[in-house]
DNA sequence: TACGATTTGACAATGATTCTCACTCTGAGA
DNA sequence: TCTCAGAGTGAGAATCATTGTCAAATCGTA
């Protein structure tokens, strides 16, 4: 029942898109992991990248954040709460921690009476080896 | 203290979106904004909402940020930076600052050679009105 | 090896957002 | 006041990420 987990089975197009997002190493979404797994001639439809794509984030398996323009970009992170900084140009990603931060949300929302808090935290900035690269 | 900014808004139509944001004060899309405005017997065209928030948002008088399902909302806000902390049941909003935020933010993105840095932070939480009612 | 449940994938459907383009409004100048 | 040009509008089409559908493929197990 509660510890019940539902059979999953290791199957050869999930291993795919999670081994495609673990040597990526920055937020890609689900269309250019599709489009990349076939290049890399694997053969997973698309239908499959998202329901995959979801199933690791409800997991906890990978971090899901979103663009701009609305669109849902995933990455294979270390485990646990933690933050990013992400290169606006290249999307290199450093994974950061901030145990003042999350204590002053905290603080921030009791102030206000909230209860049940979460946050979403991201930072963006253009790393050092895009700096000098006007490349757009 | 309904300020007039010199910004060009001459419009009936974009007044009436700017004012139904004001009225509202919580977080609004633009699919909903439009459907107030047509329930209140304002005639304005879907693609004006549109054109209008993001003219709102480009400047400033307005802050956007993304739903967890990718869908952009609105809000008036007071001028300047800040974050806000949201009630997830009633969209309640308090507009919070926090400066040691933004200098953590800054040193964290510097000590990795990022520039340009911009963040984003958001506080979710249930507010006291909420807290007992299960209502969903 | 056969069976049943899970997973897949091609395609349709959805829904927010943007684009198109003819029409309307407004303000400046004649 | 009249005229013209350009900004603004809006109905509908187009775009695009994402989700739903469902028959066929696949895997673990008896």
């Amino acid at each position: 029942m509660t510890t019940r987990r539902p059979t999953r089975r290791p199957t050869r197009q999930q291993q795919a898109v999670a081994a495609m997002l673990e040597q990526t190493g920055a937020f890609a979404s689900a269309q250019s992991v599709h489009a990349r797994l076939r290049e890399a001639g694997e053969t997973v439809g698309l239908a499959t990248v998202y329901r995959t794509l979801q199933a690791l984030a409800d997991a906890g398996e990978v971090d899901v954040l979103r663009t701009d323009d609305g669109e849902a970009v995933y990455r294979a992170c270390e485990p646990g709460h933690h933050h990013h900084l992400v290169c606006r140009s290249c999307g290199r990603t450093v994974e950061v921690e901030g145990p003042a931060v999350e204590t002053w949300t905290d603080r921030v929302a009791a102030e206000h009476g909230f209860t049940e808090v979460t946050h979403t935290l991201e930072i963006f900035g253009t790393c050092t080896s895009c700096t000098g690269t006007h490349s757009r």
